[in-house]
DNA sequence: TCCATAGATAGACTGTCGTCGATGCGTACG
DNA sequence: CGTACGCATCGACGACAGTCTATCTATGGA
């Protein structure tokens, strides 16, 4: 136990609002919302193969065709997944002949790091 | 641009079993469910601002009642996010007298930013 | 010019998530 | 004891995300 059961009421705690913060300081209902949606692109087990994937490519790039199989899902998941990461600004995509390479923008990755702490 | 588009058409990849790996290397499909799992839990913004008012609160905890307000939500929608990160083992609850404290863990968090790479 | 191939898009279906009001349970206070 | 309060649980509902098949677009080779 420790302290008395019925000890401070307390008022409710101040919510300043900062400069792009981490989350140790009061977050902003605005930014807490963008950094929602930025870890909701890594809530997906085949999102993450997907970047992990990229990272470990040999050129550090890799294209669609070759990520179909390793994740086994239908090529149109696939591209729908690349999508969003695209959106999310984790990865990049560049199409040369029929194919379009994909690969990771570490910057994205590591800002995105930073945000917890 | 820069190479020639008829260029190499790459085998697939391959995809080794690792230790707890980090983003770089290649994933298991099991523990990339485990990071989307963890990933999850912090892709809502209530949820983040949880965890950032608990980690800002005067004396490193806070009841419930004091969360409601600043959150905007219901107390049941409030308790429904806290169990969700107590479930991942985020934050820590612990009852005394009508109230019940939640406070950080902060080791959890750390672990989770050093899966990003 | 025609056809095969790489990838994106559209539409539909299904499961899951966030939210709420209503209710249940335990604790303190009078 | 009974009553008010803090918080958890339940059940329902609407919204959204992941997946597929089918189809479309664009590129390259014959």
């Amino acid at each position: 136990m420790g302290r008395s059961t019925t000890a401070r009421r307390p008022v409710a705690l101040v919510q300043e609002e900062c400069c792009p913060a981490v989350l140790s300081s009061p977050l902003s209902e605005e930014r807490a919302g963008t950094l929602a949606r930025d870890f909701a692109v890594l809530a997906d087990p085949v999102r993450l193969r997907l970047l992990s994937l990229l990272v470990s490519a040999p050129a550090g790039e890799a294209c669609v065709c070759e990520l179909v199989e390793p994740l086994d899902r239908s090529q149109p998941t696939v591209s729908h997944h690349l999508k969003i990461l695209v959106d999310a600004g984790l990865i990049v995509g560049e199409k040369r002949g029929r194919w379009v390479w994909y690969r990771p923008v570490p910057d994205r990755l590591a800002r995105l790091r930073e945000a917890l702490d």
